[in-house]
Formats: structure tokens, C-alpha cells, sequence
DNA sequence: TCAGGTTTGCTGACATGTCAACAAGTTGGG
DNA sequence: CCCAACTTGTTGACATGTCAGCAAACCTGA
């Protein structure tokens, strides 16, 4: 090859200026929501870990199966998890049949926390962001997610 | 008032799959893009700060003007600085003017920095995001995300 | 069976981000 | 001028995230 590095194609106005607003709309945006969730006692992190546990019908998981829903690599969730532990929103239960696993198991105060943050924590999506979306709109980005997830995930 | 909490208005089909999408979409395209950048021995956080200083005329600018820029608190940047200058990317003027303020100046290592990184990270934001969207999608989702900003950004 | 590879979870070291408090300098009303 | 309020940057303690590596358990093919 004669050349392995064109001119940089740098972004236009229209570009940058999209660049910037997305970027800022982001940084607000985790903000304002991780604000909400702390007024309830709680961080992003941890949401994030007791939405699926709530919603699991033994009320528990296998830590590897959390971390696959939450995304999560497992040293981050091993930390997380024993932070959770330690104010009494999970208890880690052995696996009977893998004794390898754990299970992560949502207690009586986590289901409660959980349920007492979940509302608020909707009404701030909606307010701060799905409710100034119109459907139209709501299908266009939804798609554009779509395409751009297909492309920045992972190889399966 | 007789009711201060109405029923959850919890999230539809279309809702949460698009909040889903959303939600993954950054994750995976912060991680590719702050991978584009490791390899060019860099972090996002650097890449953040050394963009408005190589902007700048002076090729310095004011600790506190740097943090504007980049949206960052006092403290966030004072520990950054610090690591950046350990690496030789920046270095630290006293301000003649202003004895509290001090100066952030790029180094020639950190100008040189940020001259090999930039063109690669602009090409990983065309190739994982800008390029997968047509010109209209550009300008609907300028739009909304100057709509949310709007409603997140911290009053001024 | 059993040796090698894989899976699972944990840990410690380190990098980064947040928070409250501090010290020095500047500013403005009286 | 002077003092209280504000600005600016730093620091230390702590919370969180990343990374490499460990050890135990599981699986698989010869």
C-alpha cells in the first residue's frame, strides 16, 4: 500500500456540533438519574444489580448470570457484590450443584430497597428524557441504537 | 394533597427497548472508543483535557477555564493534571496575573500526544457512530439531544 | 480414568472519580 | 482601608472500576 493513513476526515459543524450535544446530553443525563437513585439510598451500580435479581423468580442468580445481564466483567461485580453484601442488600447463598457458583440472592431489605427506588427512578427517565420524545422519534433512535449496537457489541 | 404517589407509570414494550438499546449502545461505544484511544497510549480523560489546551492560541489555558471546558469539578481536574504531568503531557505556569490561578500548558510530548491520537479517534467516532447514521438522523437526533440538555443541563 | 483445558469467583494492586475541607488570594461594600 | 464573602486550586480519605493472576471445580477426549 502507497498510503496507510489518509488526511483525518475531522467533523464538520453539523458533525461536531451533534458530537457535542450527544456527548454533554450524556454526561447530564447519568447525572441527573444518579442523583435520583441516591436520593433513594442507592447508586446506578446498584440498581442496576437488583433490577434482575428482583425480577428473577427465586429472587437470586448465579453471580455469572448477573454479571451477563448487567454486562459486567466478574471482578467488578465480586467487588460490588461484597459492597452490597456488606449493607445487607444481597447475601451470597452457595450453589448446590456447581460448587464453583454462587448465588446471589436478593434479601428482604434489597427487595425493599429496590421497590422503593424503582418509581422514581422511571419518573426521572420519563421526565428527563422519554417523555420530551415523541413515538416518532422514540422508533427512529431506537433504531439508530439498534444499528449502532450491531456494530460497537461485542463478536458474539 | 391526597396523593403525592400515583402508580408507577413503568415503561412499555417500546419504551424499554428502545431504554435498553440506549443504555448498551453507550456502554459499548464508550468502550470502543476509549480502546481506540489505549492504543494510542491515551485515556478519554486525556484525550478531554488535551483537545481545549491544543485548541487554545497560547497552547495554555487557566486550570479553571480547562475545567469549563471540559465540564469538570475543581478536584476531578487537580488529580488529573497531576497524573498527566507525572507523564510529561502538561506542565503546570504560575499565573502572573492572579496568584490563586495557575496555568495548565501543553508540553511538546503532550502536543505531540494528542496530534497522533486525534486523527484515529475521529475516525472510530466516524466508523462506530456518525457514518452508520444518514444526514436526516444526524439532525433529528442534534435535536433531541439539545432538547434534553435543556432539561438536565444544571441551570445556569 | 485422568491430564489438560475451561469456567467460576475472588483477591490485591493500582487507576480513577467524588466529596469535604483547607489555605491562599481576590473582591466589593461600608 | 478593612473585613467578610467569594474564588481558585490542592489535598486526603474514601468509593468505585480495571487488570492480572490465583485456586478450586468442572468438563472432555484419549
Amino acid at each position: 500500500m502507497t498510503e496507510n493513513k489518509a488526511a483525518p476526515r475531522w467533523l464538520d459543524g453539523t458533525e461536531s456540533r451533534m458530537w457535542r450535544a450527544w456527548i454533554d446530553m450524556h454526561r447530564h443525563l447519568d447525572r441527573v438519574l444518579e442523583q435520583n437513585l441516591a436520593d433513594a439510598g442507592m447508586s446506578m451500580a446498584d440498581f442496576v444489580l437488583l433490577v434482575p435479581l428482583s425480577e428473577s423468580p427465586e429472587g437470586q442468580l448465579r453471580a455469572r448470570d448477573l454479571g451477563a445481564e448487567a454486562g459486567w466483567d466478574r471482578s467488578r461485580l465480586s467487588h460490588q457484590i461484597r459492597r452490597m453484601e456488606q449493607r445487607g442488600l444481597v447475601a451470597r447463598v452457595d450453589c448446590e450443584t456447581d460448587a464453583r457458583g454462587t448465588f446471589i440472592r436478593l434479601t428482604p431489605q434489597g427487595r425493599a430497597a429496590i421497590e422503593a427506588a424503582a418509581p422514581g427512578h422511571v419518573e426521572s427517565v420519563r421526565e428527563n428524557f422519554l417523555d420530551l420524545l415523541d413515538p416518532s422519534e422514540i422508533d427512529l433512535i431506537t433504531a439508530v441504537a439498534e444499528r449502532v449496537l450491531e456494530r460497537v457489541r461485542p463478536r458474539a
